[in-house]
DNA sequence: GACCGGGGTTGACGTGGATCAAACGCAGGG
DNA sequence: CCCTGCGTTTGATCCACGTCAACCCCGGTC
């Protein structure tokens, strides 16, 4: 490769992968960073990967290196068991991280699956770990990014634990909504990337039961879905129907 | 006070509470330090609190400002939403932490609850992050632990997700029996700490059909139990129903 | 030793969601 | 244009677990 061609490729990349003019940069990683550091985690990120709907982004047993920021696009993570049984543990999209459980073991733990053309920053994990040794904000923002998907995974096992299918659409559908919201798309009206089965995994539902619930908003007026399409007409009546005891 | 008794309190306590000579360092936050690293983690690890059983350790909404070690006792931890509905999303032993929870909104996110008298080691975590900044170990096995409760919580959702009443209890079994393994005490015979109550909370269960399946075990010659002395007879059976195809 | 209370067990019955099955609708291909 | 296939919808039936209720067991108290 000439040394013309290489420093164009690599300016070219730089370029495009730069935290610091990335739109993401207030939901991802860059949180909080001065104009000084943001360049510094610029030279972290160097890799970009692009995805095609169906591939996997990487898969359960393979060694870990690298922490994953969603640039564009939508993916699930699965895990599996011995005898074929799966359960989505999560839909992640523009500006949330995959990978995180492949720390513990150096080993992931689950899939990662694009749903739809994506494009994802990779970053070397042991790069991060040296670079948030220095930058002190990075630092305690990887640590809550972290705590967080404690949080959620604990909101899930509350979702999976203790409410009804319905209930748990209707949270699943609020929690999807709010994250469109905080990306600038309609809060009230998105498509789905993911299918019946999918939103079943992750609910603890059968797909059946999950179009079921859907009919029912439909028919109650909370919703108007056609397909993958989502309109939301009711949020209130959504997030009553959330919190409903039972009976 | 005087000099003097000052002195030799915090003597006393130092002693009592270093890493350095805690029978735990293996299972706990030390992992892998060298003695000079464990003498600065030592320093860290100021104080000690001391629980009664059915005290709390913290409570969801308190502000976070340390995380937990658990020294000798056994902890709950659980979430609740506005109804009353609560789901208990972890039981803790010697050696594990408590509290990450509450970095992300340095809220804490649930409560903590002591299953038995207990004693824990607080550690200030402003504190936690500076030295994890000097100690790459420290920081490289705190991101692990944090990994580690992720991949636990998608193990919770399997289960809650996947899995029928029975296998959900041996995988509970045979979850504890290995942890009370790695402390040294028998794998095969153990008191359990909670109620069945608490069992099916976190297994998404009622404490009625928790009650059923032990018995249902019994019958089948898996293991014995007496209210919460368990003792466990056949563990490839347990783990063989645990992976069992449904149908 | 009688009483009491809270956790645990067991039984009878009800039900939410799983299962099985059929039909629909939309996209892609010939 | 029709054919094909997959994801979705809808209906009928089933069953695992929840619910309700009685009872038991054990430890603590007077």
């Amino acid at each position: 490769m000439s040394t013309d061609a290489a420093t164009a490729r690599l300016a070219f990349e730089v370029v495009k992968t730069a935290c610091s003019n990335c739109n993401l940069r207030e939901l991802c990683l860059p949180i909080g960073l001065d104009p000084d550091e943001l360049k510094k985690l610029d030279e972290l990120v160097s890799t970009r990967r692009r995805l095609k709907r169906g591939d996997f982004l990487y898969r359960a047993g393979q060694p870990f290196e690298s922490i994953y920021a969603v640039r564009s696009g939508f993916f699930k993570t699965d895990v599996m068991i011995e005898d074929g049984r799966d359960q989505v543990t999560g839909f992640q999209m523009a500006g949330e991280l995959l990978g995180l459980d492949g720390i513990s073991s150096e080993v992931h733990s689950c899939n990662a699956i694009a749903l739809e053309d994506s494009e994802v920053c990779a970053i070397p994990f042991s790069h991060l770990e040296s670079l948030s040794r220095q930058v002190h904000m990075l630092q305690h923002h990887f640590h809550k990014v972290m705590s967080r998907e404690i949080v959620r995974d604990h909101g899930v096992m509350m979702l999976l634990g203790t409410m009804r299918a319905e209930e748990r659409l209707a949270a699943f559908l609020l929690n999807l909504s709010q994250r469109f919201k905080a990306r600038g798309y309609s809060p009230a009206e998105f498509n789905l990337r993911m299918s019946r089965d999918e939103i079943g995994s992750y609910l603890g539902l059968k797909l059946e039961t999950v179009s079921r619930a859907f009919s029912r908003f439909q028919e109650e007026g909370l919703l108007a879905v056609n397909q993958r399409k989502v309109r939301i007409l009711n949020t209130a009546g959504l997030r009553k129907l959330m919190t409903h005891q039972r009976s």
